[in-house]
DNA sequence: GAGTTCATGTAATTTGTTACATGATTCA
DNA sequence: TGAATCATGTAACAAATTACATGAACTC
């Protein structure tokens, strides 16, 4: 098996819910994952060459010949193995990027009013964000019981909103203590003209 | 200049607070911006040579001979120019990767205890890391009007406090939600032995 | 004397993105 | 008729990690 790429875990997971072609994987990740974990077709199509090489997969032509020739993919024993023996591990540290903070960082090249608005665009797109886990968690509220994997999906939910929740709050406390910021600076200002 | 090659403006904006070696450049980040933006040496060393040939950045070798060479680099009108447009601009999407909720996610295909053992042990790391944010927090707060460039520091370790406080809150409910969820199938089974 | 830190760099590899090519079907 | 979606894939490029090589100085 190819060292350590973890998409090709992210496409085993799936699978192991049930067949699908590398284009309803794309789709399942952009619908359910990409907010914790994204892949491109780019990533999907030779991940899934790697697994059948692997013997993780097997894949058959769909035989209905209406609509374009799909390659419909499966999960096998020693794929489920590999998968549940990734599970067990607990997982490595997160890694992020936040361009945002960057920025912020270095706010004192620039206008205080300029990392005002950055703070408040990251705020928006979050709202954004957070409005779409809370019709996730509504959705999955009602059908908690209904599939053992619901807890979990739900779980991730949670986190979703969570994050979502600390990122707007630290924009707004970030965008005030700015705005007060610019107020003492402006205050000195107004003495120096005064005196 | 290379198309969007972020990780040089990150050199850049720390150029633009003092002149510093590539060395220097990698302390400086893992002391300060590795929480949110990580770069190795094979980027760094790499990135200086661009910026160096794009006239961002100047070098000039030490000329005391004590210990190993240095090449200490500098940054040039162009560079603050091609900086300050860069922070002009909001950023983008922030981008993530939580192996641990990929991993929850696809929970259902091993024991629950396990699940809540990758929970726990990704708790504690952020534990760990809230610890340090605090400690940076403190320190910063005792010197916050003694640099214009502290306020923006500050404003980081908020965000970093913020995010690390999300991440245990969440950890601990998911966890708690776990626990009760085995509980219940321990009934249901606890029932099934009886009947 | 051994290990760590300081210091620079390259090479190999991996990982990920973007753009492109192809072509059928569905929907407005 | 034209746009969007379904579907597969490759090629080129960009970004990032890891391992390696070198060597001086400082610390225990």
């Amino acid at each position: 098996m190819a060292k350590e790429n973890k998409t090709i875990y992210v496409i085993l997971g799936l699978l192991n819910h049930e067949d699908m072609t590398g284009y309803e994987i794309k789709k399942r990740i952009d619908s359910s994952l990409k907010f914790f974990w994204d892949a491109s077709f780019g990533q999907i199509y030779p991940s899934l060459k790697i697994l059948e090489n692997d013997m993780m997969v097997k894949s058959k032509n769909e035989e209905n010949q209406s609509g374009p020739e799909r390659i419909i993919y499966s999960i096998t024993d020693k794929g489920k193995e590999a998968l549940r023996q990734w599970l067990l591990k607990p997982a490595e540290k997160e890694h992020v990027k936040y361009e945002v903070l960057v920025k912020l960082f270095f706010g004192s090249a620039v206008d205080v009013n300029n990392n005002i608005n950055n703070i408040a665009v990251f705020k928006e797109r979050n709202l954004d964000t957070l409005k779409l886990f809370e019709f996730y968690k509504l959705q999955l509220n009602q059908v908690l019981n209904e599939d053992k994997d619901h807890i979990f999906y739900y779980l991730t939910v949670l986190f979703g909103e969570k994050i979502q929740k600390a990122y707007i709050e630290w924009a707004e406390e970030a965008i005030d203590i700015l705005k007060e910021h610019k107020g003492e600076v402006n205050c000195e200002k107004a003495k120096g003209e005064k005196s």
